[in-house]
DNA sequence: AAGTTGCTTTCAATGATTTCATCAAATCAA
DNA sequence: TTGATTTGATGAAATCATTGAAAGCAACTT
């Protein structure tokens, strides 16, 4: 069926009001003529008559006296349509999802969110927490603007700003016999039980298969479902936890925890902002990757426990 | 402000539904090409990008899934409002305001509305009860369709047709003074009080008016709600009804009341169908004119008390 | 690297909307 | 009643927008 037009509506709707072609054509700024013109073509596509034409007034018939609602309603919704689309384009307003690593989101974002709400209060800020894999997912599918996470997988599509890099190292209690241990040899790991995060499977993944190349499995223990988890699971020797030493700076502090590479290299993780440069307003999600980078330095100055990127 | 074009608002739906240009130019069997042109277009008047273009794929931008339930609402309000007028048109769906007076109402219009119901029993039939001139009035303001009422005041514009002819009595109780009376003289009536109906107002002025040119008043005693009422009130000796006597057959065969004639002569009452001519559809109002010309006609057969028109 | 698919652009043509000029009808004021 | 004025309808011309064909890119496939 033939779809209505908004202009004709309009005219409608001005015409009922008014009850008289002239002054609906002077409120719309069009000559009495297009008005008429377009009543008459709305009439012909509905196939009924709108008004009754007695002279030199003009009343609504039955079909018009039902159309009325409909068009008022409709144009009403057009308005409000544009409304809105045109406060979101103000500046300051706006989105800004972000997809984060759960130690992201727990050691680096905190800081981050609160600079990006001083300089865009206006701003919908909402973050996502997954792997690093999932992160990738999201950020294809457009569920995610940005995304804080391992440079392992990523996306041809995708563009992404290198931050810094860690290293997954072993996390004992003092009273660990391997905590005070010079030279820490792969048999002594073979034998030794690991705490995982279960929401880490990114590292998880990379660890396993530093493992197998070497011909060995890491025995895991325990998958916990928190940093602070591993932590304290590690603290009453319940296994070895796997993290990076720099999420752990007060518990390194206190003696509470010691921290030990793994017998083998390569357990290096990179992380970047990682954004699909196609989007639309690219802006905002530039500042938010400054940010993340003024943040990184300022941690980067705090501990050598990050290590900066090389460029 | 520039209004909101429904076709492109279409092509915008479907694309946001598709994702793809090309599928949803199938879907409304245009050109990928028109397809790219509208959303373009859309794009313009509202100044935002609506898609953000990922080479083959499309995706909605912020601004697009803003303005996506807002299409909906506005597209699909669109098709109920011409499925409404759609049903509107259908024979034998539609309305007829009809206006009555008092006495219409009670004795003629049953009859009418259920013939009128029998053939049209999906048609929304309204009376309105007022006096002749109230109808007319409704009638040239568009809130009636039709009016039965006397002709005394109708306007140039309406159109009519003529019913029967009645006039107007006196209405005793047996044993009034005046129930026997030959010659009903002017002096018997003068000493007399009156009982209207204070709904029958032109009745009252037709009277009032024809008293006045002889010179006397009427002494109104009551002034009732209804015809029933001015019976009852008469029967008791309350005073003197004055109406029509068709519209007390029951009365006068059981000998309630006994009418009699006013002693001048011109209180012919003339009834008739008004009617605004250049009304949309006038059918089923000669419908309905029709059957009151046969409900008419029928009763002109029963009575003699009811007079046929002259044409 | 070539081919396919899908979107954009340009351009011509079609179609629709608007305006202008004019007519007919209705209202208003003598 | 008669003209003067207002108002809506109509037809033709001008303007504007929508459409489709074809060529041009860009991305994805083989």
């Amino acid at each position: 069926m033939e779809l209505l037009d908004s202009r004709q509506l309009r005219a409608f709707q001005e015409l009922a009001r008014q009850g008289s072609f002239t002054a609906a054509a002077r409120n719309l700024n069009l000559t009495q003529s297009a008005v008429s013109h377009s009543i008459k073509a709305l009439e012909r596509t509905l196939e009924t008559a709108l008004f009754d034409r007695l002279g030199k007034t003009v009343r609504l018939t039955r079909a018009g006296e039902t159309l009325l609602p409909h068009a008022d309603r409709i144009l009403s919704r057009m308005v409000r349509a544009q409304d809105e689309l045109q406060v979101l384009d103000r500046p300051g307003h706006g989105r800004l999802r972000i997809g984060a690593t759960v130690t992201i989101s727990q050691f680096v974002l905190p800081s981050v969110l609160r600079e990006l709400r001083e300089s865009y209060p206006e701003f919908d800020i909402s973050v996502t927490t997954d792997d690093s894999r999932g992160l990738m997912g999201l950020l294809e599918t457009g569920e995610i603007d940005v995304a804080v996470a391992m440079e392992t997988s990523f996306s041809e599509k995708l563009c992404r700003e290198r931050l810094f890099e860690d290293q997954i190292q072993m996390a004992l209690s003092p009273l660990h016999p391997l905590a005070g241990k010079k030279d820490i040899s792969m048999d002594d790991v073979t034998r030794e039980s690991f705490i995982f995060c279960n929401q880490a499977r990114e590292t998880f993944r990379l660890l396993e298969q530093q493992s197998l190349q070497r011909g060995m499995r890491l025995k895991t223990v325990l998958q916990v479902g928190s940093m602070a988890a591993i932590k304290e699971m590690a603290k009453i020797g319940m296994g070895i936890g796997l993290l990076s030493p720099w999420v752990a700076e007060q518990e390194i502090a206190s003696g509470s925890l010691v921290f030990r590479p793994l017998p083998w290299d390569n357990l290096t993780r990179e992380w970047a902002v990682h954004s699909d440069p196609r989007h639309e307003s690219q802006t905002i999600e530039d500042v938010f990757t400054g940010i993340c980078r003024n943040v990184v330095d300022t941690l980067l100055m705090r501990t050598e426990r990050l290590l900066p990127v090389v460029d």
